[in-house]
DNA sequence: GTGAAAGCGCTAACAC
DNA sequence: GTGTTAGCGCTTTCAC
């Protein structure tokens, strides 16, 4: 039996003091060789990259966390996960995590404020570095017991003014107009929004947007046009069809989420109503599936990547004691199929709607 | 020479030590008592709790993982993020896996032999206490590496024969049988199959069930019946168009997963064609938005939450030096709006006729 | 039933 | 530049 290959089959431990050993230098060598601290000679940092590798050595992240104090752990906190929204900021967490040599802890809250409390213990117990607070309206209870601890966090749109705590901006405005101008092009004067949660930044901010869009476009805005929805897919289903029970009903629907627009799709649907023949739709995400749906979806993207790799960033930057410059997170309208003129204007004259459903 | 190491914080830490004082213990009886080890008096862990909690101590996993030599993390790798279903797995990992005390480590490898290294690797590094491989497909380069540590792993379909791997079974014929047999029963005879990469096991084992059902209910299954695809939106709008234009067209398809049925959708659409009525589309998962496609699409439920559960409990169980009974993964038929009689059939000419054959 | 003390594998201060 | 060594906060024998 040849010696490389007894070394990795015999269970003797394969910690630093081997590869020390081995390698013919001192542990702190070979700490300083797998930390990239330039102060090692270039030679004897080649000989032990080869012996770690020629050994199969993996340090343990956990005696370094315990030595070095850091973790090298980010915490990310959502707060539904069966939106699909939230899995693609995830991914872009963990992606841009792994990047930048952090590893990624997910807690889901599910708007339960005892699951919150459990994903804030677990992270204090992890010792994470930093947290991502990406459940989109604030949760207070996080403060107070990780802030407290000097644990710096970042936030949406809106965070507490406190050393180590940052905010994501999002620059809601720019898409959400966008989307109002292009229903205002195709002649839709009646516009309604289908929003989120009220009381919460978020939606809030949203809905303010859609405001001061239908206001600088010179629309009118009747109080019942804002409706207040929850982000589900059933609310969305719910909003739309009270919605269009108006007696004076909206010819188009902004949706606060995608998720509520593909609800939105299934009660306009239920109505008998075609889409976008008889009610244009917008969302507001842009989830991966939204191009998917039938009709695709026209909405305003606004990239969890991006939301998400801001905050890795973020997170990094103040764990590293740096600055970052902050830029808000860009939204814009993505024109897919959802829209088109509303039904009774000049270009759609003649068309009745069974005439154009058969068509092939 | 034994100076206390300057700590950069100014607040007094609060460790083990310090909760022992307080408590007026031994450091010994504090890990007891967080451990759950029942040989402490009750008095004493009453007293211990209360310190602990007034205090607000929470034990440091690192130096917990470090000492005791379990991380008490599971590591769940996925093959695609962007796949619906792997986020309601991941969900029900999560979930699962802090309820019995461990932490979810994320890797996804894209399909990518480099991603699934680092991913393995990362693993290795923070000394995961088990692997679920939920690829799919069988990941030959995970084994050695870690099988030969003796982490145990778990995996879907078919693994390895070594100590310490495990198989979660899928049942594909229950759900998959019932599903032709429903097609049957409407009336179609012309039944094709938009399949999963080919060469591996899932996507195999799933046109193998197909093809059974098929034959046991007495139909033809021209090969060109079969048309491979590759799980994605892209390749099953791809495919359902290939299948449709082919000079005996199928009135109905069977996709292997949701995400290809969902671009069955849109290639069906684009070309003129409607569901249900021009041709009847199951779908295989059952992921939440499969439910609020437009049509809402009939498909077969394999729950993932169940599949995680079962993947985090066989992984415990091995840990802990116990069995578990192994029993296969149900599914099952979910009819919703995407299948009806198929186009040209008597009960879709005379109008009315609804009453149809009775189940055999 | 409880406590003292020896590590777990690594980092980082300090010595050389 | 490199080596020596004292902890990091906890678990776990092993005495008592």
């Amino acid at each position: 039996m040849k010696k490389a290959r007894k070394s990795t089959r015999t269970n003797k431990k394969l910690d630093i003091k081997t590869v020390a050993r081995v390698a013919n230098v001192s542990v702190a060598t070979v700490s300083r060789v797998t930390n990239n601290i330039s102060t090692v000679d270039p030679q004897i940092a080649k000989r032990v990259w080869r012996t770690i590798s020629e050994l199969g050595y993996v340090p343990n992240t956990q005696a370094r966390a315990l030595a070095s104090g850091r973790s090298k752990l980010f915490g990310v906190i959502i707060s539904d996960i069966t939106n699909p929204f939230f899995p693609e900021l995830i991914q872009g967490f963990e992606e841009k995590a792994v990047s930048v040599g952090y590893e990624t802890l997910i807690g889901s809250t599910n708007y339960d404020l005892r699951q919150m409390e459990q994903c804030v213990h677990r992270m204090l117990e992890r010792k994470v570095d930093g947290v991502a607070v990406m459940t989109f309206g604030i949760e207070e209870p996080l403060l107070d017991r990780m802030s407290s601890q000097g644990i710096p966090m970042v936030f949406v749109d809106v965070a507490p003014q406190r050393e180590g705590i940052a905010a994501i901006l999002i620059d809601y405005t720019q898409g959400i107009f966008e989307a109002i101008q292009h229903l205002a092009v195709l002649g839709h004067r009646r516009i309604a929004f289908l929003s989120g949660p009220r009381g919460q930044h978020s939606p809030d901010m949203r809905v303010a947007a859609f405001r001061s869009a239908i206001e600088s476009i010179g629309l009118k805005l009747p109080a019942e046009y804002i409706h207040i929805g929850d982000h589900t897919v059933e609310g969305g289903a719910k909003g739309a069809e009270q919605l269009l029970k108006l007696k004076s009903p909206p010819t188009a629907i902004m949706c606060s989420n995608d998720m509520s627009a593909i609800g939105a799709m299934h009660g306009i649907s239920s109505m008998g109503l075609q889409i976008p023949e008889d009610v244009s739709l917008i969302g507001f995400d842009d989830i991966h599936i939204a191009q998917y749906t039938l009709p695709p979806l026209t909405t305003v993207r606004m990239s969890g990547h991006e939301i998400a790799a801001t905050a890795v960033m973020t997170l990094k930057a103040t764990v590293d004691g740096s600055k970052l410059p902050q830029e808000p997170v860009p939204t814009k309208l993505i024109v897919r199929k959802s829209t088109t003129v509303p039904m009774g204007s000049l270009s759609d004259l003649g068309a009745g709607k069974t005439a154009r459903r058969r068509k092939k």
